[in-house]
Formats: C-alpha cells, structure tokens, sequence
RNA sequence: GCCCCCGUAGCUCAGUGGAUAGAGCGCAGGCCUCCGAAGCCUGAAGCAGGCGUUCGAGUCGCCUCGGGGGUACCA
C-alpha cells in the first residue's frame, strides 16, 4: 500500500483529462498541468475534489463547468470511485464506493505495522540532529521542544523508507566551555578552604556547579591542588561534560529519545576535518585573511557582512567548525541529507551556514527546520532560561510533574514556527485533561472490545467487510486511509504537529463510532466485520503515536 | 534601523489558495440495567486592522498595529 488513495484517485483523474485533452484537441497545457485533488471540508461535496477546471478555464477559454462536465464523462468508474459530480464554480467532486471504502478495514489489518509506510527515501541515508544543548549544565524545558519534534520528524522519514541515523552534537569547545571549566576550579578551590576567590560575573554562578567541583573532589581528593586555574579548568571542564552529557542522555531516553551518535566537537578538530575543511574552502576561493583572523568572504555570496571562521588566537568560531561538522556528514560520513532541528535563536547562524553550505556546493543537501521559543510560565511569571546563573527549569521536573506521553504532545501540538506558552502550575492542574489521553483511550478502548470478543470467540480474519455500511463505520476507514496521505504531506512540510490534531480526529470518530454501534453484539457475522473495523482503527492510532513517540497502551 | 517567526472562540492551539473556519480546556445543561463515563450529546463565543493579487484569501503580496527571536573575532 505505498500508493495513498489520493494518489491513486489523481491518477484516475490525470488519465481523464489526458483523454479529454486528446479528444476535445485542447491545449498543450492540459497535458502538463499538475491535477490536485483535495479533501472538501463538507461531506456533501465527496471525499474528494479537484479544482482541475478552474485552473484550466484561463488557458482553455472555456467556461470551468464545460472543462469540469469533460473531465467527468471520462472517469473511469467503479472500484474505487463510485460517482462523480460537477459542482460549480467547477469542482469535480468523486465519492468512494462504499465496498470498496469496507473491503480496506481489512487491507490496512493485514498489512498492519507497515500500514502508512512507503518507499519513496528507500536508500537514503539521513542525519537527523536535534537538541544539542549546551553541555554546560543540565537539560532544561528551553531544550525540550526541539526533542520531540526531532524525533517525530526522523520517525516519519524512517517512516518513508529512509535509513535514518539520531545524531546529538555535544558543543565542547570554545569560550563558554572555557567559562565553565574556570568556574569549575573556583569551586574546586573553594571546597579545598582556599579564600578570596569569587566567581566572575560572566561565570557560572549556578549552584549546580558547585556540585559538580563537590563530586570531582569527592572522586579524586585534592590531587589537582597544585595546579593553575587554567590547567584545572582544561581538566576539569571534560570531566563535568561527561557527567552532563550522561544527564541530558537519560533525560532523552526518559522522554523516548534514542541517539545513535553523541558527536563531540572537540572529536572534529582533533582528527583534523577542521584543518581540511579550511583548506577546501580555500580552494573554492571564498576565504580571505584579514587582521590575523580568517574569514569567509559572505558578502560576495550575498550577505550583509563576511563572518569570522578562525579568531585572530588561532581558535575557531562555532561557525567555523559547524561549516566542517556538516560537510564531514555529507562528505565523508556518507549522509545523503542532513537535517537540523534549531531554535529561533539560531536563525542568524543558520544564515551564515546556508551560504557556507553552498559555497561547498552542499545547500540543497542540507535542511533546517527552526522551530520558535516555549515561553515558559512558573506560578504565572515567565521564566527567562539562564544557565550560568541558575535560573531554569529542569526538563526532568516537568517529566515528572506530567509525564513523558503528555509532554511529547503537548509539545507536538503546534506547529513548529509558531511560539507557545507552557504554564507549568496548569500543565500539573491539567495533566489528566491532556489531549494525549482521549487518544490513548481509544487505542485501550479498542483493545477492550478486542479482549471482550475473544473471550466470545470471536475472530475478525476472514469477515465479511461488505457488512459494513453505516456511515459511521465507513467515515472511520475513511479517516484510516487519510493516515498514509498525512505521512507523504508532512515528509514534504516538515510539519509533525498535523499528526497530534489527526489522532485527535481520528479518536473523536472512533468514540462517536462507539456511541452508535455495538461491536461484540448477537449477530455473529456483523461482530465479526466491526472487530476487523476497530482492528483498522487501532493499527492507524498504534502508527500515528508510534510516529509521535507517545505510547499506545492496551489499558489504561 | 535591517532580517526571521507569529497575531484565529474567555484560555491553549488546529486549519496542503477552495465550497458553511474546527478541537481541547473553561462556562451552562443533559446521558451509564448495554463491548471501559479518561467517553458521548446540546448551547453561547472568533480570522488584529487596511489595501491588493484571482474565478475564489484565515491561507499569497504590501502597509499599520501588537508579541517573540536574530543582527559579535559568543555559542
């Protein structure tokens, strides 16, 4: 089934209006013209449409209703379009058969955990990078929006096919690491009874630090008494990472995040990639050295100002070493694509890699989905995120205030680009009221009536679909069928946030579905074929949570 | 100043240029002798404003107003 039913309805009505365009001798552009068929939002008007006929009016000179009336007499009917109808302005609207509606609750049960897959990026391999928080202190909810829809959106490419690999980039190196690794021996000396040291007001004044200078102390003595600030700072700075990165790695595993690779940075410069990749850059001819630092030369590819690749101490920028991190994905990794999850923040980074990117030659190999703020509310003020100074919420407290499936779709729920308020205090209040149960509660309700009918049993293979013919039986399978035609759409817009308002949907037509229709009843036959039904519609609800990372509980 | 994102119901948010703009929460009222009431039903309530593009605009363009984010030899 990697044919989605719209799809296969457009070909129906691209092979009609070829056959019309040759009969009727119409324009070339009848020919060529991309038919979109769409869903109408009123039933009255089919399950789907196509505004084909108002498109061609212009270049034809007809009137949309004469092209529209064409393009009917020569769809093929039967399986799966049972009738078509012009609707003015123009609109060719096609209803499915019903058979043909019933006969796919029992295509979509066999198929079952393949249901909504397809193969459209078979034997591409795809970098997905998400979260890479900063490795200087803990997770926190500032980082937590990116996680979640990361990890969706690699679902939905592995969904398609892809070979997809997690990746985390652990950002350790440059000034705030070397921040962080003076604060760290401040700390340290602290705890050892030295006096008259105060961490700078650039530093990390957070208490989590001191923890950490406790635990090195705790682990290794005094052993690095002796030494200088610097020289601390350099071991002690690795050292916390590694303890942070074990945190930010359990708090991705608590919200069902998997990463195949923890890059760190500092990996990158000291094989060298940097170095090479300076050196290709050269030879593509947009690097320039100026006042001891090395540039890339922007302007000339068309932004305002050139940006700054190595500082003019010898130290690469973040930039500089991104422009390396992403070309060694794509060229020497063996990454097709690679796609990033940023925040906003990064929009003007973002800017400045794209031009790198394509001075590689390597633009339309690279995506970006940035992804606005959570505006985070704690007892009705807003919390601005500061690392250094302590003042955040830990994504780990809201885990455990609301719970891992309730966080992923809250935080799903929007679309990417738009900003979204997090009141912690209603979050608690409400957690119970969380959309991410009315679905669940479908996918265990279902699993109810599955256990109630083999207690009976009863067995759905083999029953006969044609029973089914109530509307609100036939509008379930057409909800399941819109799950594959969702998958393609948001592999296109990057747009996971439509899956959360599909099961909704999808959950509301299945209680409705309920209300109206006994499933485990007298009659036998009829059980039989609303058990296959409701197997459908827990197959689509088990795929489209699975896709959100949120679990589909047989209970609840 | 310049660049990016966003203004949709009291609140939080959906709405691939289509035909009568949806949901949850909240509010008012109703539904369990019947497969799970974490459910169902009924009701009130909305596209920030203006001009354009076209057969058709919540959706595209421009302007105004309002919110968020960028604009470093920071990351």
């Amino acid at each position: 089934m990697s044919v989605t039913t719209a799809e296969n309805i457009q070909g129906i009505v691209t092979a009609a209006v070829l056959r019309a365009a040759d009969e009727l001798g119409w324009d070339e552009a009848a020919r060529t013209v991309a038919v979109e068929v769409e869903h109408p939002s009123d039933p009255a008007h089919g399950d789907y449409a196509t505004n084909i006929a108002m498109k061609l009016t212009r270049t034809l000179r007809k009137p949309p209703l004469e092209i529209a009336e064409a393009v009917k007499e020569r769809i093929v009917t039967g399986d799966p379009i049972a009738s078509v109808e012009v609707a003015k302005p123009g609109f060719v609207n096609l209803r499915l058969a019903d058979t043909w509606l019933a006969r796919q609750a029992d295509a979509i049960v066999t198929v079952g955990e393949r249901y909504g897959r397809n193969d459209r990026l078979e034997g591409r391999k795809i970098q997905v990078e998400y979260i890479s928080a900063n490795p200087t202190g803990p997770m926190t909810v500032a980082n937590a929006r990116g996680g979640p829809l990361g990890d969706a959106l690699a679902n939905v490419l592995a969904f398609q096919g892809a070979d997809v690999s997690r990746e985390y980039y652990i950002n350790d190196t440059g000034t705030q690491v070397e921040v962080f690794g003076r604060t760290l021996a401040i700390r340290y000396r602290q705890l050892g009874g030295e006096g008259g040291l105060t961490v700078p007001e650039a530093g990390y004044a957070a208490e989590y630090v001191v923890d950490l200078s406790r635990r090195i102390r705790e682990e290794d003595g005094g052993r690095y008494d002796g030494m200088s600030i610097e020289e601390q700072a350099q071991i002690f700075a690795p050292k916390a990472i590694a303890w942070l990165i074990d945190g930010h790695r359990a708090t991705a595993e608590r919200l069902g995040i998997h990463f195949e690779h923890w890059y760190t940075e500092t990996s990158l410069v000291a094989s060298g990639y940097f170095a090479e990749t300076l050196e290709a850059l050269r030879d593509a001819g947009h690097v320039e050295d100026r006042d001891g630092a090395v540039w890339l030369r922007s302007r000339e590819l068309g932004e305002d100002i050139d940006s700054v690749i190595v500082r003019s101490n010898g130290i690469p920028t973040y930039f500089g070493v991104d422009i390396a991190y992403h070309r060694e994905a794509l060229v020497s990794r063996g990454f097709d694509r690679k796609l990033d999850i940023w925040g906003a923040n990064t929009h003007g980074h973002m800017r400045r890699m794209r031009t790198a990117m394509a001075s590689l030659g390597l633009a339309d190999r690279w995506e970006v989905v940035i992804y606005q703020f959570v505006r985070f509310l704690h007892e009705g003020v807003l919390v601005k995120m500061a690392k250094r100074t302590g003042q955040f919420l830990l994504l780990d407290d809201v885990i455990d205030a609301v719970g891992a499936d309730a966080v992923r779709y809250f935080l799903l729920q929007s679309s990417a680009d738009r900003t979204l308020d997090f009141d912690f205090e209603l979050a608690v209040q409400q957690s119970n009221e969380n959309p991410v149960y009315y679905v669940q509660y479908a996918h265990a309700r279902i699993a109810s009536i599955r256990r109630a009918a083999a207690e009976r049993g009863l067995a759905s293979e083999g029953a006969d679909t044609a029973l089914l013919t109530a509307k609100g039986e036939l509008d379930l399978i057409r909800a399941c069928l819109r799950f594959p035609e969702l998958v393609v759409e948001i592999a296109g817009t990057k747009g996971v946030h439509r899956l959360t308002g599909y099961a909704l949907d999808l959950a509301g037509l299945f209680h409705a579905f309920y209300r109206d229709h006994k499933v485990v009843g007298d009659d036998a036959e009829r059980s039989r074929a609303r058990l296959r039904l409701v197997e459908a519609v827990q197959v689509t609800l088990r795929q489209t949570l699975g896709l959100l990372g949120v679990s589909a509980p047989e209970s609840m």
